[in-house]
RNA sequence: UCCGCAGUAGCUCAAUGGUAGAGCGGGUGGCUGUUAACCACUAGGUUGGGGGUUCAAGUCCCUCCUGCGGAGCCA
């Protein structure tokens, strides 16, 4: 099938391709219909494969699209037929043949070939067209990437990531790789992965904020994006141990403008999905109209007060004071057809550097953004406290090493400044995107506990 | 770490405590338009490991391992 999901590549770099003869351009499949009635090659591999007397169906892929490639046997040399009865699911092949329109082929184009190049016939795949179970398939997840499925959301994937960078480099900001190698707990040790530097113990990030914090104020408006790691013995459908986090840091931002940062964020990632990736989005069989509404704003926002009695109304027996629990987060999106921001949470359950709210100290000027039809929470952020004292008081509160954390409130010694910023974790935010139940098919090679492998 | 569910052919799953089966995949053959093609034949098993109960265990009990779902924690 031709899916016109890639743009179609420059028809002169095709050309220039090898593998081809003199006369026979080497295209992709999202180049077809540039070449209807020609005679061209394609690289690919067997997706599948059916036979008919003396017909053979091909369906080839390469990455780009599905094309069936027909071989009749009357019509070809001997040694072509002889070939194409030895292609199995998979193998590689180049094939060079006629491009003509067909209403009997899927998508509409199919290749009546003429020359065969069997690069490397495959033994039996062990990916089969009938349904596997999730642990066959993430043991085999360097092969499970060959099917049309994890295709689109790795395309989906790709796209989120690259609207995450176009947004903040549109808006002038700086990109700031923060390290992976990091000399001290950031919010406690038993979340953290440990190994040995030269001696020393040295952790693998689980977030790149507090390195984030110093860069924005040399340069006003950064973003980081790369891996984290979490050393959470989670066994959910939301939890990965190494996932990608996307986190921009704003200076004299306050806390209502970042309310408006993080809406403007996803609803122009959502937009953008939504119209460069149909293709994937239908392929994965997403009810995209439950989308729409999230690329609109504003975004409904609850006080965390509020958002407790409206729990309360709802059934919940959560109290003022309590972390919302995965049912109510569930209960709570239920009500809203849009990202819903919940703010203002209490200081206590929320991390060290966020700052109090001026109107009622106990709480934190922090948001949690929960995705629509119970995905859950998708960005956390605040805005950071500036105050060099209120910094070591909640060091200590939180039993942190103070000595680990003197570089960072040096942002606070040497020319303070208000600034907020937040986290989104791209998995999740894809798992939401594409509709899927776990976020393990939205990485391509997922970390989880007790899964280190391929 | 805790709670629940599961583990049978390469894969997905059946099988009252009483001879271990099917579909797909593999192999062989048939078919000139298939759409996860279809039809016929065929090969393929130490029922996750160990221990126990019983005349008899895939099935019941104990234990360990592995996976799945959830809790806590978080993006």
């Amino acid at each position: 099938m031709h899916c016109g999901t890639r743009n179609a590549t420059p028809r002169v770099q095709s050309r220039i391709r090898q593998g081809g003869t003199m006369s026979t351009p080497v295209i992709t499949i999202a180049d077809l219909t540039s070449f209807v009635d020609q005679e061209v090659t394609i690289q690919g591999w067997v997706y599948n494969w059916r036979k008919k007397g003396k017909l053979r169906f091909i369906i080839l892929r390469d990455g780009f699209g599905y094309l069936q490639c027909i071989v009749f046997r009357p019509e070809v040399e001997d040694s072509v037929w002889e070939t194409a009865v030895e292609l199995t699911q998979e193998s590689s092949v180049r094939i060079t043949g006629r491009l003509v329109a067909d209403d009997r082929a899927p998508g509409g184009y199919e290749l009546k070939v003429s020359a065969l190049d069997p690069v490397h016939i495959s033994p039996e795949f062990p990916i089969g067209k009938k349904n596997h179970g999730p642990d066959f398939l993430l043991n085999h997840r360097h092969l499970w990437l060959r099917s049309k499925r994890q295709h689109a959301m790795m395309r989906v994937r790709s796209e989120v990531s690259q609207s995450i960078r176009d947004f903040f480099y549109t808006r002038g900001y700086t990109n700031i790789d923060s390290p992976i190698l990091t000399p001290a707990a950031c919010e406690g040790t038993s979340t953290l992965f440990e190994t040995d530097y030269f001696g020393e113990p040295a952790f693998l990030s689980q977030s790149g904020q507090l390195y984030l914090e110093p860069a924005c104020a040399a340069l006003g408006k950064v973003y980081c994006f790369g891996p984290t790691f979490r050393a959470e013995k989670s066994k959910t459908r939301r939890h990965l141990t190494e996932f990608w986090m996307v986190e921009p840091e704003v200076a004299w931002l306050r806390f209502d403008g970042l309310l408006d940062l993080a809406e403007e964020f996803l609803s122009e990632i959502i937009s953008r999905v939504l119209d460069r990736c149909s293709e994937d989005l239908k392929r994965l069989e997403r009810d995209v109209s439950k989308l729409e509404p999230s690329t609109r704003r504003p975004y409904p926002r609850l006080d965390y007060g509020d958002a407790i009695l409206k729990l309360n109304e709802l059934g919940s027996d959560i109290e003022h004071g309590d972390d919302f629990g995965g049912d109510d987060e569930t209960v709570l999106t239920q009500q809203y057809d849009q990202p819903l921001m919940v703010t203002r949470y209490p200081a206590a359950i929320k991390a060290f550097y966020m700052q109090p709210d001026p109107a009622d100290p106990t709480r934190a000027l922090a948001v949690d953004i929960l995705a629509p039809e119970g995905y859950g929470e998708i960005i956390g952020g605040s805005e950071r406290s500036d105050s060099l004292e209120h910094l070591e008081r909640q060091i200590a509160a939180h039993e942190l090493p103070r000595e680990a954390f003197e570089w960072y409130l040096d942002i606070r010694r040497y020319g303070s400044f208000p600034h907020s910023g937040y986290g989104m974790g791209i998995e999740r935010c894809v798992t939401w995107i594409c509709g899927v139940p776990h976020l393990r098919e939205a990485i391509p090679y997922p970390r989880m506990i007790n899964r280190l492998y391929p």
